[in-house]
DNA sequence: ATGTCCGCAACTTCC
DNA sequence: TTGCGGACAT
């Protein structure tokens, strides 16, 4: 075949609109609606640069915001041109940046071998930074409760003023203005805003004597170092022909900022996105960027897709009707050639338990009637609502799939044991310490909050590494714990001269041998899903071969990409259900008091969640809500208020029609599964 | 005086 | 589900 042929192919089942926007040279925007074939367009574009003009894929950049995203495309370009043939230059905004600060690690003023913290870690820095500022008198710690949301909120501002630019020498100059961008609510706001301009330039002074990066870094420094020197710039700029982003609504200053630089010589940036489907604006995102394009690529053409080819007329309507109370929109509207099909479906519980309940049984009562699990998708606003889910599809036997990829990396023992590797990959280094905080005591050795302090104060006084601290604490003393303390110590040590090259490997070994491995075994139910964690922990660890690597994904939270489980129903949140899509879909949790929240965040983007939930569906949407939630009473939402009546309906299709019904899908189901 | 274990609380959304 | 305060054990 050649490859024209093979560039037709891709081009094949496009649309007029959407083969022109794929073709289309020079600064493009295709404002894509949900399910107009944002991502087929998206790869079309990429696949015709590669084939038809001749730009050879490793010149091409491709930039989206999730690593779900990012195998997505590079899956659906090989499925076209063939294994392998996927520009390498395929990843996430945090992907690119770490591969650039990677390179020149100086200009973020790092050493090489720096390590990437994720938000947890960046919390944990603004809180000891917070603490000290209250002993020394700055300000009323408050109670346990106000200091820890105070710890979140100066974390999150922090993140927000890289994300704009402001580098923290310059926070506390531009600290009005960040505010009234991101406005403050309340005297707590305020406050949270004066200590994050205050602690910033603390709290990355602390990030550089640990030679980490945080998130923010990663883009921010090699933005700022474009920015000031041309050199620099050209030599980034010069190694692409063409860049192409996704979901453009959500970057926001910095990403677009990036985005410029590399595209400004040659104009070749071709995004896709659409306005209603902004819901990052917590993460910086602005929608302003694409709404201005226009006015910003005076040369760029906005290329609009309206026809929807996923969902049926209700759901469309509903969507539209959501969104648009939205005012400032770009607007555009939704259409499909399909017919009406079922109108979405309203069902009121009690309470959550009740809900979760019905569900399983509807769930049931579908998949006899024929529809396949891996069809169906639940979302919810927050993570914590799947908890009650999960236990009763558990009960009612339905299989399911929890989609949350970053929540593998941040489970409490994969943490530790990566800790344990990082410990024995070198015990003196500046980040071992904060892995020797988390293992120490990881079982239980008797080293509690007294002790730790010090050994800490140990490790200050001789500018030691804590571990190194409590070798020389420990070295001559009798006791048990301190015996019990070297032992541990000595075992890391040991590991430290291992010539196991296998990562898994030498995890598992360090594990097993800290006695990490034992203190799951002996507990119980989560220790055994602890083991199942690490089993899968090891086997991961095994396509890896540097520890740098390793750490990397574990922080950018990548590399769990277990493909879609077939056989089982797929719970997420709205937010990490964007860009899918599925024959069934029930929104979960739809009241006032949950969605939107009670707390007055920006009702409008809540409304966008709202659209972005309804157009996943294909066939069906079905939307609860409970009168009584954790304690509380609610009400509706009022986005279901906003779906006019004729596109939606009262079902009970929740609730079991008799108790006969609910024992024979129950029964049909455990016959299925020959339990 | 220290460390451990137990029960209770609250929890955005993601790289 | 982590993270804490408090009671208990060493």
């Amino acid at each position: 075949m050649t490859s024209n042929a093979l560039a037709e192919d891709a081009l094949v089942g496009l649309t007029a609109m959407q083969r022109e926007a794929a073709r289309q040279e020079g600064p493009v925007v295709v404002l894509a609606g949900a399910g107009t074939g944002k991502t087929k367009t998206l790869v079309a574009g990429v696949v015709d640069r590669i084939v038809r003009r001749r730009i050879p894929a490793h010149r091409i950049l491709a930039v989206t915001f999730t690593n779900k995203a990012a195998d997505e495309m590079r899956t659906r370009i090989n499925a076209v041109l063939g294994l392998g043939a996927a520009p390498s230059w395929i990843g996430t905004f945090h992907g690119h940046g770490r591969r650039q600060l990677r390179a020149d690690p100086e200009i973020a003023v790092l050493r090489p071998g720096f390590d990437i913290c994720d938000a947890e870690d960046s919390r944990r820095i603004v809180k000891r930074l917070l603490q000290r500022a209250a002993d020394d008198g700055a300000w009323e710690p408050g109670d346990a409760e106000t200091f820890r949301a105070r710890v979140r909120s100066v974390a999150q501002r922090i993140a927000l003023m890289k994300d704009n630019l402001v580098l923290p020498d310059q926070a506390e100059a531009v600290l009005d203005s960040q505010i009234a961008r991101f406005g403050a609510k309340s005297d707590e706001d305020l406050m949270a805003w004066q200590m994050a301009a205050a602690l910033y330039p603390a709290y990355q002074a602390a990030l550089r004597e640990v030679n980490c990066a945080d998130f923010g870094d990663l883009l921010l420094w090699p933005t700022v170092t474009m920015l000031r020197d041309e050199r620099y710039r050209l030599d980034w700029a010069r190694r692409f022909d063409a860049i192409l982003a996704d979901e453009f609504q959500d970057v926001n200053r910095l990403q677009y900022l990036w985005l410029k630089l590399l595209s400004r010589d040659h104009g070749e940036l071709f995004a896709v996105g659409d306005d209603d489907q902004s819901i990052y604006s917590w993460r910086g995102a602005s929608v302003g960027f694409i709404r201005d394009f226009q006015r910003e690529f005076p040369s760029g053409r906005m290329i609009p897709l309206e026809q929807n080819f996923r969902s049926t007329g209700h759901i469309l309507t509903a969507a539209n009707s959501v969104v648009a109370q939205d005012r400032n929109r770009l607007g555009k509207t939704l259409f499909t050639e399909q017919g009406d099909g079922a109108p979405i479906e309203i069902v009121a519980f009690s309470g959550g338990q009740q809900e979760a309940q019905g569900l399983a049984l509807e769930i049931g009562r579908r998949q006899l009637a024929g529809v396949a699990l891996e069809d169906m998708a639940i979302l919810y606003r927050f993570n914590f609502l799947s908890r009650m889910l999960e236990e009763e599809l558990l009960r009612a036997h339905i299989p399911y799939e929890l989609v949350n990829d970053t929540a593998f990396w941040q489970r409490a023992v994969v943490k530790d044991v990566l800790a344990l590797l990082r410990l024995a990959d070198g015990p003196d280094a500046l980040q071992g310490d904060e892995a020797f905080r988390r293992v120490i005591n990881q079982p239980a050795r008797g080293v509690g909050a007294k002790t730790l302090a010090r050994i800490e104060q140990l490790a200050r006084d001789e500018a030691l590494s804590l571990f190194a601290a409590a070798e020389r604490l420990y070295a001559t003393s009798q006791s048990k714990t301190a015996e019990r303390v070297r032992a541990f110590l000595h075992r890391v040590r040991d590991e430290e001269l291992s010539t196991e090259t296998a990562l898994g490997a030498r995890m598992r070994t360090l594990a097993e041998r800290s006695g990490y491995l034992d203190m799951l075994r002996a507990g119980g139910e989560d220790g055994v899903a602890g083991l199942e964690n690490l089993d899968e922990l090891f086997s991961l660890a095994m396509e890896f071969t540097s520890v740098e690597d390793l750490f990397d994904h574990a922080a950018l939270g990548s590399g769990t990409s277990t493909e879609a489980g077939r056989g089982r129903i797929r719970l997420m949140t709205i937010h990490g259900s964007k860009g899918l899509e599925f024959e069934h879909v029930f929104l979960v949790g739809w009241e006032n008091t949950l969605f939107p929240g009670l707390s007055p965040t920006n009702l409008d983007e809540e409304r966008r969640l709202a659209y972005v939930a309804l157009t996943r569906g294909r066939q069906r949407v079905s939307i609860s809500w409970c009168a009584w939630r954790n304690g509380r009473s609610a009400d509706m939402s009022p986005f279901i208020g906003d779906i006019p009546p004729e596109a939606r309906y009262s079902g009970w299709l929740g609730a079991a029609k008799s108790r006969a019904e609910a024992r024979a899908i129950r029964e049909a189901q455990e016959a299925a599964l020959g339990i």
